[in-house]
DNA sequence: GGACGCTGTCATCTT
DNA sequence: ATAAGATGACAGCGT
């Protein structure tokens, strides 16, 4: 029941080239050197480029360049960063294409990672490694999950990401670091002035090794206290990743799979210009780079899984990548060559779908997601709604949707839907208009016919009946990314009913919720993946400190065998009695090497009833007091006062059972440490002359 | 046919 | 007070 409303359409004229001209036209002037502001330093390599254009594309960039003002010429970049994995980033930059190879991807990501470059953080990779390499054999060989590196990642500290909220940066800013290795404390020194990138599911892409960012699950409140109760401060700190264009982690079914069958897809380098990629098998192509999804969802659509059942997964990507704003995408053009470039929109789609071709069109658009189809729906209808007469469903729109969209026009007739498989690259509401036919620009109206939130669900199924009488001049789409100010505003210009505006409303509520459920489920996803990451970690780390405790341990033996010698020695030479020992020790400087002048006594009395290698390997404190008697720390004193009686006066006994002084770790191992209790330990405990001492000095 | 996973939706709570 | 977002629970659907 169409609306006697007034309808006004505004239509809007997108160039689908210009924006590849300026960007070819900018790389043109890279490679001749000309009007590049600044020069990059990486391994002693030097690129030349144009500051905003790396500005643009890397969090790290944009802050040195506003950081630095016209001052820095000539950039160099961390350690972290390789000329092998810059390169590659720099010519993504001005092409959109990432050229790489199974050697170079880590260090690309790495580079990515650390320069907290746009539109090609984690989920690319993340979907890419594990077909690289074998993520359960090689898993101790393949970068750090994101969630441990993402400090790794440049952001300047004032820039704000969609998905950081208040909380995450006071949870940042709470997360205490605990010593890391070298590496990453000169990391986190980086980071601290550049916080990494936080792409967020409405911005970007986490990774498989899905370096899913903590700071970005800080939303996810429960789960991240869950997480830092799990594994301590440290694992906030070390987790990052935004959900950039945020690819599930592989955690979908089909990513599943394909990790299970890593040979389902090959990935080879690519000739550059191998731009978008026509399916090289004999299914239909379809047109998924254009929605540029870096997740395996599509890209693994693209390598030859069936795609029926991937409908539903295809919307989604579409709807994240709407929020995104700006897509990355693994364009997969068959089965030999990946390219990873950044959305194109809907030429490609176009270039790829076959217009008049029943069955291509069938099978797009049974694919197509529902955003699209409503897309097609709405522009045919802005168009053709009133000009076209009821009359049979086309046979080329997908019966299941013609269903619902009973549109009672002729598709044959109407460009929208007689082309519909072009259309689904269409970018949000959210974004600018996207491109339309390959090289030509494209003509959409904003004035759209019958609403209708996704088709194929139920819920809005229900809306179809007396709904969709519902005409609104506007999109789903529009209704649920535009902000509140602007849905009202829209709102107020149109005259709507109250049964419209109700729908209106509902629409927008359904679909941002399912939004959110998406990132909701999402953030779960990472926060599980998070943990498992930093279970992996811990148990690294374990393992690392054991191998160190045992080294100690060893080494504190053969220092005690070694001591014990020259106690051996020292006393069967002075021949002194005990009695004589106690005396000398109470009253020596603390600087004298008591040890040696009481070893006499071990000779005699003093034997351990127990082979040294039975007994506790010499406590700590032991090697502890040899050490600090031999710079003056500890008095003999001291030492048979802590004594529990069995060995009374003998040094060793006396040594052994001392209590150990407190043990730190340094992060490198553990390390005997007088400081506070034992200093001052020593101070109260000693007798006069010997307290003055160590005061004195 | 049941288990399982994914997704959308609703209700409720929090921000 | 309201809107938006987060999240648990539920149901439908496909595998």
């Amino acid at each position: 029941m169409p609306v006697d409303s007034p309808r006004s359409s505004v239509f809007t004229f997108q160039s689908a080239v210009h924006s590849d001209h300026v960007l070819r036209c900018l790389d043109e002037q890279r490679r001749r050197d000309v009007l590049c502001d600044v020069t990059v330093v990486v391994d002693s390599r030097s690129f030349r480029a144009h500051r905003s254009v790396l500005a643009s594309c890397s969090d790290y960039f944009s802050a040195r360049f506003s950081s630095h003002g016209e001052a820095g010429a000539v950039i160099s970049l961390p350690d972290e960063v390789t000329a092998e994995g810059f390169e590659p980033l720099l010519q993504f930059a001005y092409t959109t294409k990432l050229l790489f190879t199974k050697e170079n991807i880590l260090e690309i990501r790495n580079s990515a990672t650390v320069l907290g470059f746009k539109n090609l953080d984690n989920s690319c990779f993340e979907f890419l490694i594990p077909k690289f390499f074998d993520n359960t054999k090689n898993a101790t060989n393949t970068p750090r999950k994101q969630c441990c590196l993402r400090k790794k990642s440049p952001k300047p500290e004032n820039e704000t990401f969609a998905s950081t909220t208040d909380s995450d940066a006071d949870t940042n800013k709470a997360t205490s670091h605990v010593a890391l290795d070298e590496e990453e404390q000169q990391v986190e020194t980086t980071s601290k002035l550049l916080d990494p990138p936080q792409q967020s599911y409405d911005d970007a892409c986490p990774d498989m090794d899905t370096q899913t960012d903590y700071s970005l699950l800080c939303k996810y409140r429960k789960f991240q206290m869950a997480c830092m109760e799990a594994s301590g401060p440290e694992m906030v700190s070390m987790s990052d990743d935004g959900f950039p264009l945020s690819c599930v982690p592989c955690t979908s079914r089909d990513d599943t799979k394909d990790l299970e069958e890593p040979t389902s897809s090959k990935y080879v380098p690519v000739t550059e210009g191998c731009d978008f990629l026509t399916s090289g098998s004999s299914k239909p192509p379809l047109s998924l780079g254009t929605k540029a999804s870096c997740c395996g969802e599509i890209s693994g659509l693209s390598c030859g899984e069936s795609v029926g059942p991937k409908k539903v997964k295809i919307e989604d990507e579409a709807e994240e990548i709407a929020e995104a704003g700006d897509g990355v995408g693994i364009v997969s053009e068959d089965e030999e060559k990946v390219v990873l470039g950044e959305s194109h929109t809907a030429s490609d789609s176009r270039a790829d779908h076959r217009p008049g071709d029943p069955e291509s069109t069938r099978q797009l658009g049974s694919e197509r997601s529902t955003i699209e189809q409503e897309v097609a729906e709405h522009l045919a209808k802005g168009f053709w709604s009133e000009p076209c007469p009821s009359t049979t469903k086309p046979s080329t729109v997908p019966p299941n949707w013609l269903k619902q969209l009973d549109l009672g026009i002729n598709t044959q007739d109407c460009p929208f839907l007689r082309d519909l498989g072009a259309i689904g690259a269409r970018v949000p509401d959210c974004e600018e208009p996207s491109q339309g036919a390959l090289g030509s620009p494209y003509v959409s109206s904003q004035n759209s016919g019958e609403d209708s939130d996704s088709l194929d669900t139920e819920g809005d199924s229900e809306f179809y009946g007396s709904e969709r009488a519902c005409e609104l001049p506007f999109s789903v789409e529009r209704i649920a990314s535009l902000s509140r100010n602007d849905f009202q505003q829209m709102l107020k210009l149109q005259c709507l009913t109250r049964e419209q505006l109700d729908f209106v409303h509902d629409v927008r509520r359904r679909s941002k919720n399912r939004i959110a459920a998406r990132r909701c489920r999402k953030r779960k996803l990472d926060c599980i993946h998070n943990l498992e990451c930093e279970i992996e970690k811990l148990r690294t780390e374990k393992d690392k400190l054991t191998s160190e405790r045992d080294r100690l341990n060893r080494q504190r033996q053969k220092t005690w065998l070694s001591i014990s010698g020259l106690y051996e020695r020292v006393c069967s030479e002075a021949a002194l009695r005990p009695e004589q020992l106690q005396v000398l020790a109470k009253y020596s400087p603390s600087a004298c090497p008591l040890f040696a002048l009481l070893s006499p006594l071990s000779s005699t009395s003093a034997q351990p009833e127990a082979p040294l290698e039975a007994q506790d390997p010499v406590p700590a404190c032991s090697l502890g007091l040899f050490q600090a008697g031999s710079c003056g720390e500890p008095s003999s004193r001291f030492a048979m006062e802590c004594g529990s009686g069995e060995g009374q006066a003998t040094p060793r006994g006396l040594a052994v059972q001392c209590p150990p002084p407190a043990s730190t770790y340094s992060g490198k191992g553990f390390a005997c440490s007088t400081e506070g209790t034992g200093l001052s330990a020593f101070t109260t405990m000693r007798p006069e002359p010997v307290s003055k001492l160590i005061t004195d000095k």
